[in-house]
RNA sequence: GGACGGAUUCCCGAGUGGCCAAAGGGGACAGACUGUAAAUCUGCUGCAAAUUGCUUCGGUGGUUCGAAUCCACCUCCGUCCA
């Protein structure tokens, strides 16, 4: 199976401009192609995984990859999309979160001669002249066009400035540019950025006469139809400091039934016939399909060494028994203790398994706390330092929520 | 620039002088059921030293015994006119 076929397989291709040409160039590794990501965090998420592992399946086939740090372009803010404005951002931010970003990708991808390229757009786009830009590139834009464009619709109602507005201008100039420079014919990116990435073919196509390429890369929406890698506490990130692995690995242990074959096919580099093979599981037995899920990616994103500590931990907790080892732990010191003890609010928070007090107070009341497998209803419980010991503690709040309780 | 309309808690959205920490829904959290799934039912959802206290209704001032609610100014957003 050809790599073409093998995205199509595993539904990772949302739309093409051209199938037949771009089947092409890409199965015969003629492809030079870039995907942007603005850097509007200090992190990668999930979305932008995909679009990695994309480009890393690619340039395995032979092509070669570019990946666009969006410097210049996140100054603007991508309106696609969004029902109101993105917070602008600083000079400064926007430097930091590329760097973040730089590091990351470089766990995934091979850059350097002959290898990935990685450019940032800030290099061209910061010291445009606007008079200059407004005549070179304007006149091949229809604002009439761009008012229809998916990706500003639903902006129409709640108000889009001129500044977002401009977007589309950067994106489509990112691709001119990069077809210039290098050749570039190929531009992958989220569906979502489908309506900017036409931008750049027509553009190319106006002003030099030639033909680029445009793919979109299906979103990750779960059965519900809302965005992947998304929990109550924001974005599933990469950054092990921002989603620890453990919390990595829960994740995708937690997918709901519906989802975890199209996870397996769109983010996981296990091969197809295997994939296909689980698709066949039924009922409980698609646990063991989520667990191969979150080995994989935990592997893929956080090493197989974090994946295993993650696995054991979890299995530690949930099957029972096993080492304790691995789960995730909160140390107390000598100042978090009064008179040798210390009162299970106060531990709930210190072990992050409650936001506040309140909090802490309420889940204790519902029967929702337990310390040692022993249920506590009483919010004025005191564990002892004593209690704790030399093996420590395992307070856990709800079914999913525990954190093993050390002493430093 | 002009004429209207709007900003309420995580989100949507009610509230037009005291009974308002603020209806209802969604989400989140906890309980039951289960397979670490989904669906369903129940509870819960500002903070805290917790029958009480403190801080919230875009911002700043004011009226009043008392303001989310009335007045003035400001900021932001939408609609129409230019």
């Amino acid at each position: 199976m050809k790599i073409y076929e093998e995205l199509t397989a595993r539904g990772l291709i949302a739309q093409v401009t051209d199938e037949k040409e771009i089947r092409e160039l890409v199965n015969e590794g003629k492809a030079v192609f870039y995907i942007g990501f603005d850097p509007t965090a200090d992190s990668l998420h999930v979305g932008h995984f995909m679009a990695l592992c994309l480009m890393k399946r690619l340039q395995m086939a032979g092509n070669r990859p570019i990946a666009l740090l969006g410097g210049g372009t996140g100054m603007i803010g991508d309106p696609s999309g969004r029902t109101d404005m993105r917070q602008m951002m600083t000079e400064e931010t926007i430097r930091h979160n590329c760097d973040c970003f730089k590091k990351q990708m470089s766990r995934f991808i091979e850059f350097g001669e002959g290898k990935a390229m990685m450019v940032n757009n800030a290099d061209w786009l910061r010291d445009l002249n606007y008079i200059e830009f407004i005549r070179d590139i304007g006149p091949y834009f229809s604002v009439n066009q761009m008012l229809r464009a998916e990706c500003y619709k639903q902006r129409m109602e709640k108000g889009l400035s001129f500044l977002e507005f401009n977007y589309m201008l950067m994106q489509s100039y990112d691709f001119y540019e990069l077809y210039r420079r290098y050749g570039c014919n190929i531009q992958f990116g989220g569906n979502d950025q489908w309506s900017n990435m036409l931008g750049g073919t027509d553009l190319i196509r106006r002003k030099l006469g030639k033909d680029a390429y445009a793919m979109t890369i299906t979103l990750l929406l779960n059965s519900e139809g809302k965005k992947m890698g998304k929990t109550q506490s924001g974005a599933v990130w990469l950054d092990p400091d921002k989603t620890t692995p453990y919390e990595f690995y829960q994740y995708w242990r937690n997918v709901a039934d519906a989802d975890v074959l199209k996870c397996l096919r769109l983010l996981t580099f296990l091969p197809l016939e295997q994939i296909d093979e689980m698709d066949k599981w039924e009922g409980s037995q698609l646990n063991r399909a989520k667990e191969i899920l979150a080995r994989e990616l935990t592997g893929l994103v956080h090493g197989e060494d974090e994946a295993q500590k993650a696995e054991a931990g979890a299995k530690a907790f949930f099957a029972g028994g096993g080492d304790s080892e691995n789960m995730p732990t909160t140390e107390l010191e000598e100042e978090d203790f009064q008179e040798d003890a210390i009162d299970l609010i106060s531990l709930l928070v210190k072990a992050e398994l409650s936001a506040t007090r309140s909090e802490a107070r309420r889940a204790i009341q519902q029967g929702g706390v337990s310390l040692e497998g022993e249920k506590i209803t009483d919010f004025k419980y005191l564990v002892k330092k004593e209690d704790i010991g030399e093996k420590g503690l395992v307070l856990k709040k709800g079914k999913k929520n525990f954190k093993k309780i050390c002493l430093k």
